[in-house]
DNA sequence: TAGTAAATGTACAGATCGGTACGTTAAGTC
DNA sequence: GACTTAACGTACCGATCTGTACATTTACTA
């Protein structure tokens, strides 16, 4: 089995949603920026929410992957790590096509709880909680799942204010905070990397 | 000058918008929900898009006018109300209609930072921050804009979990943090109400 | 009661939407 | 060379999109 065209389509489309929104995207433009026809698409995804969702899936699959391999670049210690991402969430700021998380913008297109579109985006948020509370916990947190939702709070509010205000300003209060959140669940000082 | 008819057709549009979203809701749907004819809707905007534009500006003073109201009433100090602020959320998710801020959808459904829709979410954010601010500075906040900054970061993050995961479990979290960096910021503690 | 302004309903234009039908081309395999 | 498979292009379907034209009705006012 060949994975290359299907998964070069769901690559190539996932750019083109990120920066021009899903609903907002049509079929057309899709075979228009991507070179992939459009009998291809709908022999490969039946409809185009399955596309999305797919694109969602590799989205998920890849950027906490990315995300867990450079925190663990920058630091050592699991708290040094999670003080790390912040550092991890700066870079990808500065990223020249950054414009936001996929997944929030999914979310607050496809509002319905039952969308399956929505629940995926739920879903990685919740994955991304999971790696924070088994992180927080490796680093000796009083209240690993609590230290954890602090981490992601700061973490989301930085991509809302990333997108719609400072990007600098967000990142370096962002790290700022998480460091007094760690510190002060697990007892001792985190030094900045 | 009689508002009545425009004003009404702003008002009922934003419940629209703000359930099934911008590009998902046509001209049409609006007609259907607020009773109001197309014609006349085309007299009062030009296009859809300066709808949506007054629909925005609305919301941004009711809300602003509305969060600030409410937070006053929870609390009479300044670093009180930096924490009453908390409260008020919470008592927005628990809102039968809530499904997120309308700012954050806007600007992820129209994401060309030129857009005058994208440019009204952010003048939301950015007028926001200045109240959190002047409320730091009235504290006593050795660095107001920083402290309202981490506010607007955990208020943020908060809505965002809000929608894409536990609602009790984000605003709680947001308030505890929103605790210690208050009180990290002014040197005391601040109770809460 | 006549006149005026606002709001209405209906119908439509031109474009685009998601999705399908169908015939053609390119490349490999026997 | 015959056969298969995958991808292709094009043309199209019905629905919906934003926005307009136009004649009609409502409601206030003189």
């Amino acid at each position: 089995m060949r994975p290359s065209r299907r998964d070069e389509l769901v690559r190539k489309a996932f750019h083109v949603f990120y920066r021009n929104g899903f609903h907002a995207t049509g079929m057309d433009t899709l075979v228009k920026e991507t070179g992939i026809s459009k009998t291809s698409m709908y022999k490969y995804f039946r409809t185009k929410d399955e596309l999305i969702l797919a694109v969602l899936r590799l989205r998920d699959e890849e950027f906490r992957n990315r995300f867990t391999r450079r925190i663990q670049e920058l630091a050592t210690t699991p708290s040094g790590q999670m003080l790390a991402l912040f550092d991890a969430l700066n870079e990808w700021f500065s990223e020249p096509d950054f414009c936001g998380c996929m997944f929030i913008k999914a979310g607050a297109e496809f509002q319905d709880k039952a969308d399956p579109i929505h629940v995926q985006a739920a879903e990685h948020k919740r994955l991304l909680l999971e790696q924070f509370t088994a992180l927080a916990g490796q680093a000796g947190a009083a209240a690993p799942r609590d230290l954890a939702c602090k981490l992601m709070l700061l973490k989301e509010g930085a991509i809302v204010l990333a997108v719609l205000g400072n990007k600098d300003h967000a990142a370096r209060n962002a790290k700022e905070a998480a460091k007094m959140m760690i510190e002060a669940a697990i007892g001792q000082t985190v030094e900045a990397a």
